[in-house]
DNA sequence: GTCTATATTTTGATAGAC
DNA sequence: GTCTATCAAAATATAGAC
């Protein structure tokens, strides 16, 4: 998300207040079972009309969550770009950035993991086609040009690097594994980075 | 699924009719977006009153397609595994039977991997608790035993190999992929493998 | 920005005749 | 096993006062 808009006053409730309380209620019961109603009640006033002053409906508030979130993992990636030179730098710095968001903001992993973009907006871009996606594909390319990683078609890789990070992810933000999100992280991102590095 | 009732006949629906349409349904709108409405002009019929004579309601059909589609695997794993000795070699005919289906059935594996259990059926046990999921399990333990597999979390050695495949199961029944499945097999295979094997 | 009140629509579901 | 008819409930959404 973009800010932390910390109010310790009263209670004009804002945008932002219902992206959250929406992003919580769709990651754990899922968009489908999330009525305006528990939105409502999350959020704290007494009916729907509230909701409709910020978002002109429910699915502009999913489309906001998803715009947001897929800006902010672009933004970071942009950034670790630009500190990183190498591919395997860049890829381990992306993995430790999910692996982060995984335990301070499971909730944000879910929604990109767990939830069917496909499925609640069905005419936004997938995954595949957006931003950070493909400052990632290009990482890849890089990797492979340079000769990190094997000369495989980038969106193989992308499928063995991520399938196992995602895979992770996607069992510690379900609570399947026992421990932190963070405890799995070196082990992932080496298994991870031997699928797809040279030799 | 069990049967493959090739009615040649007129149409007295049967439950399997309605099944495969709500497979087809539920796999390419999502379980949200089909209406009883749908599935009964899938099946056919005037009204949504023929398919209450097979189900208790919605829900129900989707139980029931979760159900034969896993009963449908553990069965194909028992066999797997009687055929089998070495670890390497069961997995490599799950994997094998899971490309196959993608290409000859890619509404099972996409109900499998896409459709989003936890949400349409809560009160269902997740994947990693069914009885397919434990022979899997159980396959890899033996592994480790015997020395094929390095000497992980079983649960680990699982997102790690299954990630892959999974991933690139998915991308191919999405058609992210432009090949067939099956031609991304081998390669798939031999990646997840590698990345679980001992030495 | 929030409320009351209400409109609209969709969907899941049932009863009973054919 | 399918049809007509009909229901009940829920959820989305809007108008207008405070």
């Amino acid at each position: 998300m973009d800010k932390e808009n910390s109010k310790v006053e009263k209670k004009p409730v804002t945008q932002d207040e219902v992206l959250l309380a929406a992003l919580k209620l769709f990651s754990d019961k899922g968009y489908f079972n999330t009525s305006l109603t528990d939105i409502k009640d999350a959020v704290g006033i007494k009916t729907t009309s509230g909701v409709y002053q910020h978002f002109k409906n429910k699915q502009a508030i999913a489309e906001a969550l998803y715009s947001n979130i897929l800006d902010s993992l672009s933004i970071s990636i942009d950034d670790i770009r630009r500190r990183n030179r190498k591919s395997s730098e860049q890829l381990r710095e992306v993995v430790d950035l999910l692996f982060k968001l995984a335990d301070d903001a499971p909730e944000v992993v879910k929604f990109l993991l767990v939830v069917n973009v496909k499925e609640i907006l069905p005419e936004e871009k997938s995954l595949l086609e957006t931003a950070p996606f493909n400052k990632i594909k290009r990482v890849i390319q890089n990797g492979i040009k340079e000769g990190e990683i094997r000369a495989i078609d980038p969106l193989l890789a992308y499928a063995y690097f991520f399938g196992i990070i995602k895979h992770v992810l996607s069992m510690a933000v379900s609570d399947d594994l026992s421990k932190e999100a963070n405890s799995y992280q070196s082990q992932a991102w080496l298994v991870a980075w031997s699928s797809i590095a040279k030799k």
